[in-house]
DNA sequence: TCGGGATGTATCGGGGCGATATAGCCATCA
DNA sequence: TGATGGCTATATCGCCCCGATACATCCCGA
């Protein structure tokens, strides 16, 4: 189990708490809400399901039409064949639990944008560390691209320092932005944000 | 050989035409160039230069101290043991046609960095192509970014929302970089720009 | 002179991604 | 009506990228 698959495991219960269906939709939806930053192909979606079924996560509701015994994922023919899966009591826990959690993996560029995707099912105290950790985690960075862009200061040619110059002012708009996030978090503590 | 290998491999026979290195500095150069947008892993690495050195797009000089007939890359022992490529012909060759290349692939997200990192080397009409190439690119990613904020705008919650202003923004500032990376070649078409 | 940190090459397993296959649903139009 | 094509939907497979790790050497300061 990766780092980043316990990520999309986060982000495919933190779906389902909102109610069941199915992965089409799933797909559409977390492409929709993380927009630019991250894509989810099917290569990765279906098999992350499977293993959330095996382990109990989740479950899928009864096929409509097929009255017959729930095949297995592996027999089942494919093509436009819904298959609706539902979080499990022990589903909507594991995800509780995730969201409480401030491993690194909630500050790096993948993680990051999946935690502020469900931030409206996160405890205000846990919303501000991980809103500070990824700061200094961007912080961190700009300080290297800086250092990288020092060194090769002469020997680089215009369009690789023009490169690096918006790579730079890139880092730098994303820690304004987080410092507006952090400071608007700081005045209204506990705002769980508009929920539909 | 897919993409993303046509790539490391465009960009390795570049670092390598300025003279003949070895693998951890090729890896410190170009990470040093790319800066934020890329980096580069060993397991990525070695692999393409064994990949190179069976093309015949590089050689490895012989090793230092051992004058024995230079070992299999396989059965070679690891540690610090010094293996300088350099480019040959055949690899100059393919490097500059590579560079002559207008392919999709020089505008998506990981080819246009690399392909910008090289311009120093690429003609100024094909500059120009790239540059358009990666703007129109971007401004269709800007477009699909506004039309799935606008389908979600009731349903997201602040932060959510705030992660989309953000995605939108920086690309609206990549657009605009690109723009004056466009106007500023226009206005010196043949300038190669300053080279070490 | 000894140890630790930077330098350096190499490999391995896990898993994400893109492409592809299959196929039901629905609108359009001759 | 039936043929076509495009969108929806599940599923799989191979390529190859990444992170971790191992191993080995150089260099510097205490």
């Amino acid at each position: 189990m990766s780092k980043r698959s316990q990520l999309l495991d986060f982000a495919l219960l933190g779906l389902l708490h909102d109610g069941p269906t199915h992965g089409y939709e799933l797909r559409r939806r977390l492409n929709e809400a993380l927009g630019a930053f991250r894509a989810l192909s099917y290569g990765t979606l279906y098999p992350a399901l499977s293993g959330l079924l095996e382990r109990g996560l989740i479950a899928q509701q009864a096929p409509p039409s097929t009255s017959a015994a729930p095949a297995t994922t592996g027999t089942r023919s494919p093509g436009r064949n819904r298959i609706v899966y539902e979080i499990t009591p022990a589903g909507k826990e594991a995800f509780e639990e995730a969201a409480r959690r401030t491993d690194t993996a909630a500050y790096d560029d993948d993680g990051f944008g999946v935690r502020l995707a469900f931030f409206a099912r996160t405890e205000a105290d846990v919303r501000m560390r991980i809103l500070e950790g990824r700061r200094s985690r961007v912080q961190e960075q700009l300080e290297t691209v800086r250092e990288n862009s020092e060194r090769g200061r002469e020997r680089l040619d215009s369009w690789t320092a023009a490169l690096q110059r918006h790579g730079e002012e890139s880092t730098e708009r994303e820690v304004r932005w987080l410092t507006e996030l952090i400071d608007a978090e700081r005045r209204h503590p506990t705002d769980p944000g508009p929920q539909p």
